[in-house]
DNA sequence: CCTACCGATCGGTAGG
DNA sequence: CCTACCGATCGGTAGG
């Protein structure tokens, strides 16, 4: 049945999510994850074409969870300060639902092969490109203040990147407010 | 000679750390390595134990940079907000200095042999504790305002992660001053 | 520091 | 989805 077999599949990816986060994907052997959900290493590739399609999907999943969020909030017409809240409340939603997959987006892009990485590549771009306008924008207005905008994008994006690795020591909500309120007050005019 | 040995183990440490950064250091293979620095596969045993040995030496190296910076830190009778900006000053001074060993040090970690493992668990543990009584210090004297130690101590140490990536895009006293500015205004109160 | 080589493990395929 | 198996590559050793 079409149903059972993308279970499975899902179930594999689900396996291999784990496996990449705990022990890196070039550690992560076929062996492994076929034993992990239970089948013989040669019958993975009933389900699965390669290694690294498993990594592919991983990663471009997260991208467009990322790209969707931000075109949605780049078409909205929230201020630069909102905009930023939105987004810092995207990087936590997708971090606390789906905490493994966001691990290995974050830590094994750069094992993706030749033929996906240009694609990510660009997307991380476009986002990356779209923060800064968000950032730019507000300090236009007068409501952010900085220097260079590709270090306060830097040092913001990564303010937030631990989020990623947390074992729901803290709540979304706790972190949410305590992340937010010192970036909003990092971009304030002194 | 002795120096002449002592010069080409530090060659050999110097390559592995590009290595295990560009590669990782799963896949990065002996053989790589032996290549990269002019020596057949079998002979950088003459220099190492085993594979395990570099990246051991790398990251205790890292790390005893992060924990002596500290200890000084910790013996002054600086106020909190001079420590703090102190100890920014000290992740971009090993940044710069030391990019690639830094780099290994922050994603490579996970695969230390578990005779390491510890160890450098351990010192990292100390030095986020250190760094957190810093923290409390500033709010117990009402000059950072925040709710949680934890939650704004992991937001503080990965905003300043990234540096440890650049390729000299930026300075590092623009990196500082912008850093710096941002972290101090994302404590106080508002 | 090299030649020669080891057993283990890898991702993946053939054929049913 | 399994049994059987492939060539490639791995970290590391023996012996000189």
């Amino acid at each position: 049945m079409i149903a059972e077999k993308k279970n499975k599949k899902q179930t594999i990816l689900d396996a291999a999510a784990v496996l990449f986060r705990e022990k890196g994907y070039s550690a992560t052997s076929i062996r492994d994850l076929a034993y992990r959900v239970g089948l013989e290493p040669s019958s993975i590739y009933s389900h699965i074409q390669s290694k690294e399609e498993l990594l592919v999907t991983i990663c471009l999943d997260c991208a467009r969870q990322f790209t969707e969020g931000m075109q949605q909030i780049m078409e909205s017409d929230y201020s630069p300060k909102k905009k930023l809240k939105k987004l810092i409340e995207l990087h936590l939603h997708i971090a606390y639902n789906d905490a493994t997959s966001i691990a290995v987006f974050s830590d094994e892009w750069k094992h993706l092969p030749e033929s996906a990485l240009p694609v990510f590549i660009g997307q991380r771009k476009e986002y990356a490109n779209n923060f800064k306008e968000i950032l730019k924008e507000g300090k236009r207005k007068g409501i952010f203040d900085f220097e260079n905008v590709d270090i306060i994008f830097n040092t913001i994006i990564n303010a937030m990147r631990w989020t990623y690795y947390t074992s729901n020591k803290h709540s979304e909500s706790d972190v949410n407010a305590e992340i937010t309120g010192f970036i909003i007050k990092g971009l304030k005019k002194d």
